[in-house]
DNA sequence: CGCGCTGTTGAAACTTGTCAAAGTTTGTGG
DNA sequence: CCACAAACTTTGACAAGTTTCAACAGCGCG
């Protein structure tokens, strides 16, 4: 498959963010910290990158030193197993973190990808652990992120574990809807930037599964699907699949 | 379901812990901090708790402010779903530490239960940030353990979504089989704890399948199962039906 | 304008789940 | 310490759900 040029990384001034003054403050790593502590990431938070359609943020094995926050764009993380199987672990929408995973070895265990042209926050891990300890509330703030991530992953595991493929879309697509509604994009009509096969590989299904489901969800009226554009048209009815007792 | 009476939860001195004497501090919290280190951890956690077979070190909903780390049994966490499923999210050996997933909303998420008798270290989770904030290396170790058990539940993830059973069960038991080595014990004979219902729905699978797989590697010489009872015979095959091509 | 990637649909094969029955172990109370 | 009940496990037959293989349609990019 052959790979985007990668757009120039601007490391300029141009770039510098603010979370101060970033519109996403509200739903990324400086969500519920006071105005000083803001004025404290400013100072750690120098850098965002660009990436085109397609680009690495990083890959599997490179070296971890930094957290990214998606500030415009999507992106999408996953693993390769030794036997060669690759898996979606995660689709990232703007104010989301994504590299926590590789603390633990100081190595990133997976790839992220941009889904479309995009932008990253670069987050170096070193200075905000320095700074996490002179403000205990973003220490408290960083240590609840990466709780939500161990939480958000068990409820994954337990889609996977104990829902058939209808409940796992209707979830997947709830779960999207609910993630644009905090966005403040409508709930019900969004454009999938992901594959059959990528949002099956997240399921744990085959992509062809995922398209019969799509169409049967069409058939039923409770989504209108025309490739990638979405629209939920019944909600209540499809949050009534995934609460299907079994 | 009739519960076991508690046991006396003794706080006394007797029961006092010190990381820095603990022979599991090489698996534990306390893995890699230098000396001095250690000794602060010993003024963090003051207490252990007894816990009978069946009883609950926490419920779901409970309000969190500890972490609890595992210095002798067993124990199984499980989360129920809104429509009243419920799927085992992990199962704790010695040294392992619980809790992690409650940091972000303050409450426990999930149910923990001892699956035979057992003690547990409490970890103040308050102190442990402040105690962090002073020891930067202890600081960073707690990262890399939030950050290991985001990695873990994303293999778990990667086995839910892209094994069969049969490979599901081999991982299952190569992973309990490299955690009981690291521990000092035979890496190749040891007592599951759990119900084959336990095992089922932590690898998103029925009991008769689970109990079918057992049968099938039994008659292919993979394992020796009597009941609880597993001697794994085939470390090698156990691999390769776990690193099968698809 | 056409090629390749992506998505849809059908039929058959396969895996796992469901239901049922019987055997085994464990724990409790007499 | 034994007997009984409850919980757990095993096994079989059948049903349901998902994957596999295959063919084809549609869209988008060069």
């Amino acid at each position: 498959m052959p790979e985007p040029e990668p757009v120039a990384n601007f490391d300029t001034d141009a770039f510098k963010s603010a979370c101060s003054k970033c519109n996403l403050r509200e739903l990324c790593l400086p969500g519920g910290l006071s105005h000083a502590e803001l004025e404290q990431l400013d100072t750690l938070i120098r850098v965002r990158r660009q990436y085109r359609k397609g680009e690495y943020a990083y890959r599997a094995g490179d070296p971890f030193d930094s957290l990214f926050a998606v500030r415009t764009g999507f992106f999408k993380t996953s693993m390769l197993t030794e036997d060669g199987r690759d898996q979606v672990t995660g689709f990232l929408m703007t104010g989301e973190l994504m590299g926590l995973d590789g603390i633990s070895t100081e190595r990133h265990p997976c790839d992220a990808v941009a889904l479309e042209d995009s932008e990253l926050c670069v987050i170096p891990f070193a200075k905000l652990e320095e700074l996490s300890r002179e403000a205990p509330s973003l220490q408290r703030h960083l240590h609840k992120v990466m709780s939500r991530e161990i939480v958000s992953d068990q409820s994954v595991m337990m889609l996977l574990g104990s829902m058939r493929a209808e409940e796992r879309l209707a979830a997947f697509l709830l779960n999207l809807s609910q993630r644009m509604t905090a966005r403040g994009y409508s709930p019900s009509e969004f454009y999938l930037r992901m594959t059959r096969e990528a949002i099956g590989s997240y399921l744990g299904l085959k992509l062809e599964t995922v398209s019969r489901v799509f169409s049967r969800f069409h058939s039923e009226g409770l989504v209108a699907v025309q490739q990638k554009h979405i629209q939920i048209l019944d909600i209540p009815r499809l949050r009534s699949i995934v609460g299907q007792q079994c």
